[in-house]
DNA sequence: TATTGTTATACTCTATAACTATA
DNA sequence: TATAGTTATAGAGTATAACAATA
């Protein structure tokens, strides 16, 4: 693609803006999720552990509904990480059929080193823009993301859906 | 998410760059395809009819190439749009094994109603920003594409992967 | 009777492998 | 023997439905 410097007219908008964003999206995420997998860890189960670090001790229910993903896709999520350590289970008294979801001291530097591999994926992908033009670009996303009344750190792929077809290629 | 007047200092680029990049992709190529529904379409065929459309007469395994699929992936996808008599394969006299894949007067007619398509997608998508912002977030996404090596018009979801997993969600 | 979490099932998408007809 | 395209098979990934325990 053609670099635009400063001094360059604006161009009219094209339908290009929207394929090159779900085209550096899919990208971004392709990547990311191969940064991860030395961690042994799928997209998914960062959003999980990203989730209960904002809110720990939600149940289930709360978790699926925080991140648009059906309670059944969960368990298996969960019982991935609690098997690893890096999430418990607890029950609790009130209402023993709800588990309360907690870091464990090992979750909680699981998700330091997701965000270091966070950074390392951000530099990497970003590496065409200096810092301004980086602060730049995500202000413009922020914007979209907002306006779009995309929930702050809910990746799409979470979701689900009614009736229409999931997220296909193309943009 | 907050937005950024020209005013405010810029901030140091954070990992959200690249969530946000995934965030937003996502649900770029989510509407996108909800948008191509009343076609008939699917994103992969659009993506084909758009390759068709720049360069007519390809095989099957030079678009496969292209587009970065599998060659028998790309079969039941022409075989939708023959059926729809928007694409014809005419059998080679030279070789008679290969197909050259051409666009029908109906093929290229969708191919401008897939373009109305992509501009109201790119209307509602990028509500939040006028022309002007536009038009910088695409030359900054243009210069990512063009640094990670991504080929024009052709969407990571398309491609196939030697060994590594899909891109899974999240970014 | 309703709800939490779980298990079981089905469906979609796409990669891999086997096959045919040409070359 | 190799290649273009096709068909057949199988594997992820995830939605839907049925279920057990508790409320």
């Amino acid at each position: 693609m053609t670099s635009a410097r400063p001094s360059d007219p604006p161009s009219p908008p094209t339908a290009d803006v929207a394929f090159l964003l779900a085209q550096v999206g899919a990208h971004a995420a392709a990547q990311f999720a191969e940064r991860l997998s030395p961690l042994q860890l799928l997209p998914p189960h960062a959003g999980i552990l990203r989730a209960l670090r904002q809110s720990d001790g939600m149940s289930q229910t709360a978790l699926s509904e925080k991140l648009g993903m059906f309670p059944s896709r969960l368990v298996g999520l969960i019982d991935a990480l609690e098997e690893r350590g890096l999430v418990e289970r607890r029950s609790s008294a009130e209402d023993r059929r709800s588990h309360a979801l907690h870091l464990t001291r090992a979750g909680q530097e699981m998700v330091q080193r997701i965000g270091r591999v966070a950074q390392e994926h951000r530099r990497a992908l970003c590496a065409a823009l200096d810092a301004a033009e980086q602060a730049q670009l995500a202000a413009l996303l922020g914007r979209i993301a907002a306006e779009q009344q995309l929930s702050p750190g809910v990746h799409p792929g979470y979701r689900k859906l009614g009736k229409g077809r999931p997220g296909a290629p193309d943009g």
